[in-house]
DNA sequence: TTGTAAGCGTTATCAA
DNA sequence: TTGATAACGCTTACAA
């Protein structure tokens, strides 16, 4: 059936430990051994056994990516790149989502016993987890999008974000300048988790209050529904909309909720920008190709995908961690316009 | 460290074979067993080592997706739900995009080798495996959106289509009904392999044809590059508008490049469906929230995926292979109307 | 430079 | 109903 490395070390005329120190560039061996020993390895078309090699090294080279819904294009965007970088490696990526209703750290310690990972990726989900957390992981850990909560020890995970409330703040503040005080939000929160969209919300207020703008909650109408996405948007846009005649523009925490609350301005008659200004937040393509295209906050996926992998590999390797905070840049199409009412 | 068998078996003083029986219902054992089994591994936390176990067993319980470009959102869609599925199984999904450059089939016999994968799910890439294939890949393995060539004994694989030749027949026929003559048809196909878009385009010309429309290659220009998706949709349209101010209809074989041809369409001055009729193809979300809302032939994403993992799970278990057809549905949004001049 | 042999943590056979 | 014990295919001392 399968050749085994015992198939290989009779083809070829040598010991196994000879096959295993050439397959592996562990170990001398002869020139002659060398090129006996590949050629026995392309005949029987040999491949090791990884649950085997897994077994005995106690390790392997499966890396999980836990996502908090895989659905989001934001999210595959970076899943797409951080396939390829795990590919290139010659690390496998296995992918696993997390539904609202899990806790993905407690997904990730149960999967992390099972002793076929040497690393996890958490993208999404919460802010905050504890030193206990981490310890109780045993092997590297990268989180993207969120961070571990302040008091963790930095040697303990590394993690790739940005300034969510920062980055908030600042889009909101730049709708300031044009003129709007009328600014609904959307965004979306299970539970009361602190989340990035609950950052963004901070960050919404903030901007609010240094330019003395009272923070009506009826502009920030949130459904507590295990759902984000265009519908969700689409849904509370229309809502926010009908008890909201006076407003003149609306930030989504999320291109998805952008595009549905798009949606929903041009469904009701009204026009982008001239009547309600729109920005997004992520950058996705989705919203460039959008009609008409949306303003947005862009967050460099390619990039913050890139860096958690060099981050996963840097602390495989030397067990180095990093924490790393991007730059967001706002992307301007049009969809937002100096209020003329 | 991490609690082994004989860790169990020492706390609950019983032997690891009895550990063994007790954990995986197989053999009997007594009830007092039973309980101080269960309680050790609740006390040491214990979980089983899957390479170990895998190793043993001669497989596994995961299962690899290899996917054409795991950026499509229809194929995410359908990521989505067998991801959900096989995690519902208590599998593992193992995820890998296979790049244009990639033969499918030679990186499934690659990973089928390794011996720690228990069935491949390949989605997207060309139509045509031969029986050698699937002979080689020696575990089960379940086509999505393409099917084997027709010379493949029934009993080697199982695959989830559709008709694609007939649903892109019936769907431009409908724009002809509607009085369109001169149909555009944005498509993509890398090199001249035989994918579900040559079948789409086939089912054009079937259509065109039965009409006694003469094809027209000035209004299908592909450029033949390695990407398909919102721009390259943006793109040929651009081309093919230019040179065609006679038409009044398009068709997208991929909802992306239908919305990047709506794109097109409405920064080149024209209207939807006033001057120009877009049809898209998959049914994804992002083309029911656009502006405006874009027809498609919608695919059962949701359903191929479901089948598919019901197809896989059939064979681990059983053997049984099914090849099964679903049907599409035009999804009328507005987008395509009567042609008016 | 090489081969022998001892595990890695399981499962399964077999005798008790 | 049980518990030794022999594999599974690999890596790696250790000895030759």
């Amino acid at each position: 059936m399968k050749a085994t490395i015992k198939d290989i070390a009779k083809l070829s005329g040598v010991g196994i430990a000879t096959v295993s120190r050439v397959l592996n560039g562990s170990g001398a061996a002869s020139k002659e051994a060398k090129e006996r020993v590949m050629d026995a390895v392309r005949e029987l078309n040999y491949i090791p056994n990884s649950n085997a090699r897994n077994l005995k090294l106690g390790q392997s080279r499966t890396i999980l990516l836990l996502a908090k819904s895989i659905i989001n294009p934001f999210f595959q965007k970076m899943i797409y790149v951080i396939e390829r970088q795990i590919s290139l490696r010659g690390y496998s990526l296995e992918i696993k989502n997390v539904s609202h209703m899990d806790e993905e750290m407690i997904v990730a310690q149960r999967e992390a016993q099972n002793g076929n990972l040497c690393g996890i990726i958490i993208m999404g989900g919460r802010y905050g987890y504890k030193e206990e957390d981490f310890k109780r992981l045993r092997i590297p850990c990268v989180l993207v999008t969120i961070t571990a909560d302040e008091s963790v020890g930095k040697e303990l995970y590394s993690s790739v974000i940005i300034d969510d409330q920062k980055e908030s703040r600042k889009a909101v503040e730049s709708l300031i300048k044009m003129g709007h005080r009328r600014i609904g939000c959307i965004y979306n929160n299970y539970g009361s988790l602190v989340t990035p969209n609950y950052y963004r919300l901070q960050g919404y207020k903030q901007a609010l209050e240094e330019n003395d703008i009272r923070y009506d909650p009826g502009l920030v109408s949130t459904i507590n529904v295990m759902e984000s996405g265009y519908e969700f948007g689409f849904k509370i846009m229309k809502n926010i909309l009908e008890q909201n005649r006076d407003m003149s523009a609306v930030i989504a925490m999320a291109d998805v909720m952008a595009i549905g609350a798009a949606k929903a301005v041009l469904s009701s008659g009204l026009r982008i920008p001239e009547d309600i200004s729109v920005m997004g937040f992520d950058g996705i393509e989705e919203a460039e190709y959008y009609n008409p295209a949306l303003d947005s906050v862009g967050q460099p996926a390619q990039q913050m995908a890139q860096q958690a992998v060099d981050a996963m590999m840097e602390m495989i390797g030397s067990g180095t961690t990093s924490q790393i905070v991007l730059e967001t840049n706002i992307i301007r199409r049009g969809s937002c316009a100096k209020v003329n009412r």
